[in-house]
DNA sequence: GCCAACGTTGGC
DNA sequence: GCCAACGTTGGC
């Protein structure tokens, strides 16, 4: 089981959103960026993200379950992009801003706070469990 | 709203 | 293949 982050501007797809969606899930389209491209390629059913808001809520505000692993994406004829599904797993008990996040020195190693540009990241199990304790879930939920 | 960081594009 | 120009993202 790998852990992952993926990032999103709430205005344009939230964590509401994507709960709304329930056990169908949706797929997370849109990524024009190999890097982010080829982690989602990476990605099994049953591997766990954390859902970030960027923007101006800048935030870990939920957990995520991989539910379809990469296949092409649907809003463009380019078969260079893929995507997987994602759905909602739980919120976190608390979200778990980047100002505190970044106040961690065992999460500084994190690409949400080395490389802010990168919209599909992998995470540590240490990372993973860190940011659990911090939002008040268990960490294998 | 500004700007730094980064990725992509295209001319040479 | 290099690099300048440009566009995009996201933190502040």
């Amino acid at each position: 089981m790998k852990y992952w982050l993926f990032k999103s501007e709430p205005s344009v797809w939230s964590w509401d959103d994507q709960v709304a969606r329930g056990a169908a899930g949706e797929e997370w389209d849109g990524v024009r960026n190999y890097q982010a491209r080829n982690f989602m390629r990476e990605m099994a059913m049953g591997d766990r993200g954390f859902f970030y808001h960027s923007q101006s809520a800048r935030a870990v505000v939920g957990v995520v379950e991989i539910s379809a692993a990469a296949h092409p994406d649907s809003t463009t004829q380019d078969e260079r992009w893929d995507c997987v599904d994602i759905r909602a797993v739980t919120p976190l008990a608390a979200p778990v801003t980047l100002a505190k996040i970044k106040t961690e020195p065992s999460l500084a190693e994190m690409a949400l706070v080395r490389n802010s540009r990168l919209s599909v990241q992998p995470v540590t199990p240490e990372e993973w469990r860190r940011i659990c304790a911090m939002g008040g879930i268990d960490p294998e939920i």
